[in-house]
DNA sequence: AGATTTATGTGGTTATTGCAACAAAAAGGA
DNA sequence: TCCTTTTTGTTGCAATAACCACATAAATCT
């Protein structure tokens, strides 16, 4: 019951959840590194909760390019839009590390007959701070990729999550390809940019460990 | 009384509504074209839903460079984002044409003490809806970018709009500057790329009007 | 209508980035 | 430990798109 304490069941008690939970509204699964969670054009009514590991959000285009969308850490929700907006999904999402996910079927626990509930009205708020912050995250993102620059790329996105942790080392979710797909750049033309601007004293960095100077 | 058919107040009725809008929830403003609706770093409780005109949702970087986010049109809701998360806007809310908005204060009207109210439910849940819509186009308007080349991404572009309208002509709402904007490219880069695919015979226009061949 | 401002198209140049191929280093398995 | 696989870095080359400057067209104003 650990992850009652996550966002999404916010005032929402024990005796409540056991309540929501019981008809079947939740189930919880386990997915190996690189294994498909959901599929492009998949449809689900439930969404996820992770639980434990990690999950890249992401699409591969017409041509075969791979752009992650967005990464999942523990803790953290994910295919709420599409559990609510019942569209097909455009994107997989695939565990990138050994995953424990929790699911929660929106259909059933957001229909009319709970409307009374007394989780029903705290669910649905919890659901709307959810999906304000993905909208938030978006805008991030996209602030990112804006710049034509690779460099500014790098930069704009090494301070954001400097700024996140209020340290100005930060360890990323990423490896060098999985960066610059998140960047929308050429992995080599990454590290060229990344090992000039080490050549200039701006950062420094190994691995997945960067330092802004 | 027009705008009670918006998406926003879905299942509300006129009663409820005057109900809701009574304790100063609500207004009404009129923008001129190019004026400014919101600013970076403005925080707001309320957000907009657009009754005429068009605005644009749009972020100017360090650089100077600016970059549309979005583009609202009449009938759309807009910054319910920031006016649920609380935090200083990112971008700048700008009339695009001459406009008239009305905002709803989410602070009172979202507020516990109304939790018993019938309308109250069904706006969560309208939120929620609107939220999640606001998600999927994010997913779009990466998409679109995701691509390096400018040609694919105005195949992209067009192709989604096509879809959407059901038709292979598309009348877009921008010009070859927002468009470049939009699809962040420099805009004579775009003119010089649509000019090529009007040779090749791959699409006809005439300013913002597209048909694909 | 004429003048002014805004929008769009074109050409040439430069530079950044993508791309491909390979080397080196690190990680993982037997 | 050695061997294999994966990840990261490096180089040269080609190409695309940015940038700049200007021409033309369209829209707006008086």
């Amino acid at each position: 019951m650990n992850f009652l304490k996550n966002p999404i069941f916010n005032g929402i008690t024990e005796e409540e959840y056991n309540e929501l939970a019981a008809p079947g509204c939740t189930r919880t699964s386990r997915y190996a590194k690189d294994q498909a969670v959901f599929s492009t054009g998949d449809q689900t009514t439930a969404f996820g909760i992770l639980l434990s590991g990690e999950l890249h959000i992401e699409n591969i285009d017409l041509w075969g390019n791979r752009i992650i969308l967005h990464n999942i850490s523990a803790g953290e929700a994910f295919a709420e839009t599409y559990a609510l907006s019942r569209i097909p999904m455009m994107v997989d999402v695939t565990a990138s590390r050994d995953s424990e996910i929790l699911f929660l079927d929106l259909e059933k626990l957001l229909d009319d007959s709970n409307s009374s509930r007394p989780w029903h009205t705290k669910l649905l708020r919890n659901l709307l701070q959810l999906s304000a912050a993905k909208n938030i995250a978006w805008s991030n993102r996209m602030l990112c990729i804006s710049s034509r620059h690779i460099r500014t790329r790098i930069m704009t996105y090494l301070s954001a999550e400097a700024v996140r942790s209020g340290s100005r080392e930060v360890t990323i979710p990423f490896n060098r390809q999985q960066m610059a797909d998140y960047l929308n750049v050429d992995r080599s033309a990454l590290s060229k940019e990344l090992g000039k601007m080490r050549d200039e004293g701006i950062l420094e960095f190994r691995k997945n460990r960067f330092r802004l100077i």
